[in-house]
DNA sequence: CTGTTAGCGCGTTCAG
DNA sequence: CTGAACGCGCTAACAG
């Protein structure tokens, strides 16, 4: 049987309590004699508290959940580690759940980490239609931080990259270029970030004073074969014999590097130059897009960070302090590698 | 307060055993006229047991701890979902760890695991040379999977990859080339997969009749970077004005595909063509390697399989069930891409 | 078929 | 400064 604490209450000869206060590290009520030998039992006998029973007896279970779309999506595992990071730091553990943005698997994974008693929850989940699991929660006063995810007249707790700064930092830069004509490969419609980098990109359209329609938006699904299908099929409903002059379009703006990277290899297999031919801007600024050949020219988030922050602001929670503010909004950055040409100068 | 299970006992006029009885489904003991008139009240009123209560009483917590390096690792991500999908599916929870290869580290989240009440433990670990980490989880008579961490004479549950075999693959391929000089840029030394890949090598080597020295062995760290320094070094110190003829080898083999990666740069940046001038593998076949240009020969590891593997094994064991062998071996197999150029015929 | 009773291991009053 | 006693919410053994 494992050992418990009125085992080495005995073997100390004192109280399971007096036990306890020393192991909580309680400043109060024992003599410094006394605790430093109980420490020594506890010590050497390897003695480890029951989980179970501490968090009936106090409600706190030291653990919280995340759930994220899918961890396999390059774009989480630095995302994960900046939230594993501080939380570890903290003294908490982390339970993983991947949801594939499936809404009823996000509200099983909820009740679930209630079941566990988790401390709180960070949920990054793209779609905002419906917020059942944000009730459950609710309902349990269970602290949580939205990860970039943003639901319209809510005042929940988050951190958010500015989506449409970002766009509109791609945009500029594409559209500086005189008779610029882009195509827009969006993520899935119903996501916060789609929705969020398609009004940038519009915003920079009225900047310009260029109808809304000068551009042309195709539907992707954030993955590689998306891009690369949607491309290939622009590609191959032009004329034939058409010359590269006579491409329907010049420019590419990606809903995420990973449609972008589709993209490049569709323009590749149609022996059509990047930047010269077509500029190319992604969106999350991956591992992955330094090591394409061009590099990918694409706007960058801090992914750790926004891991970590949001680690943060849920311990501050936990801890039932008010941060300042309630959300936490990081600044996207352009980067400019290989599939872009420089402007003007 | 949170609703409890003496509340419905009370709402259904019945005693917390029976509530307890069909909220765990035991079929006996409880007439379906009041079972169904208790699961009624369940229902609406949305009551969720502690996993606390549950846990103290019971000994079981549905919950098991992964333990792996680091999940930034491009490597990673697949197994962990092979991981969590199984365990999912089963009703379990998944607390991920990220150890950074440090023994300390490692130690410190089994400990915590087992406070947490894990009813199971899936460690891959790449040290072997302190198994005090199990020591912990003997102990206490947790159940744990080994994932591609080989332990010499013990005879521990496990799941791991044919390293040897897969470098073979590879070693074969590189050497049936004639006047083959090969260099192998090896992982962290004290990894198992960096030894037991290293034993394949020279198992084709003894197979050929070659000298064990004559091959050149470079000493990396799994990185991209590591792997673009050495064969960056390499090149350097060649005699100026060298013709590619003149190169002072024309094949490597990586221990990983992040370091054969990094060697690509290096070469793309001295003008070396891959694979005319030097012929390349990899070891993993990690999403990227189809991503790079030339794509990335390599031998490919069942990853997503080793995660659900492994997590199955850990079922079993949990369940008091005897699996028929300790341990799964998983084929490699060897992936020929653009980086190899076809031999013979 | 159902209710009663007794813990599971720990934290936490409240007396002493 | 210390200990006895109770309760956290649930399951399990035992009666009825």
């Amino acid at each position: 049987m494992k050992i418990t604490i009125s085992d080495i209450a005995k073997q100390a000869g004192v109280s399971k309590a007096t036990v306890s206060r020393v192991l909580n590290n309680r400043p109060e009520g024992v003599g410094a004699d006394k605790r430093a030998q109980i420490q020594a039992i506890l010590d050497e006998t390897g003695f480890q508290p029951s989980g179970f029973a501490r968090g009936l007896a106090t409600g706190v279970s030291h653990s919280i959940g995340l759930i994220i779309p899918n961890i396999t999506n390059p774009f989480y595992p630095l995302l994960v580690r900046g939230v594993e990071d501080v939380l570890n730091r903290a003294g908490y553990s982390l339970f993983l759940c991947n949801s594939d943005g499936d809404i009823t698997k996000e509200k099983d994974y909820v009740r679930v980490l209630m079941e566990k008693g988790v401390d709180g929850v960070i949920l990054n989940s793209a779609v905002s239609d419906c917020d059942c699991q944000l009730d459950l929660l609710e309902d349990q006063q269970v602290p949580y931080v939205l990860l970039d995810r943003i639901i319209e007249g809510q005042t929940q707790f988050g951190v958010f990259l500015d989506n449409r700064e970002g766009a509109r930092l791609a945009a500029r830069h594409l559209l500086a270029q005189k008779d610029c004509r882009l195509i827009y490969l969006n993520g899935p419609a119903e996501h916060s970030q789609s929705k969020l980098r398609l009004a940038g990109l519009e915003d920079v359209l009225r900047e310009k004073g260029l109808a809304l329609h000068s551009i042309r938006i195709l539907q992707g699904d954030d993955s590689i074969l998306s891009g690369k299908t949607l491309i290939g099929e622009a590609l191959d409903s032009r004329q034939p014999n058409a010359s590269a002059d006579s491409l329907p379009f010049n420019a590419i703006f990606a809903c995420n590097d990973l449609m972008a990277i589709g993209a490049m290899q569709a323009l590749k297999q149609h022996s059509i130059k990047v930047p010269e031919d077509v500029q190319l801007i992604g969106f999350d600024d991956i591992e992955l897009a330094q090591l394409v050949e061009p590099a990918l020219s694409t706007v960058s988030q801090p992914t750790f960070e926004m891991g970590s922050k949001s680690a943060e602001l849920l311990l501050y929670l936990i801890n039932g302090k008010k941060p300042r503010t309630k959300t936490v909004t990081l600044k996207p950055a352009l980067v400019l590698r290989g599939t872009t040409r420089h402007i003007g100068h």
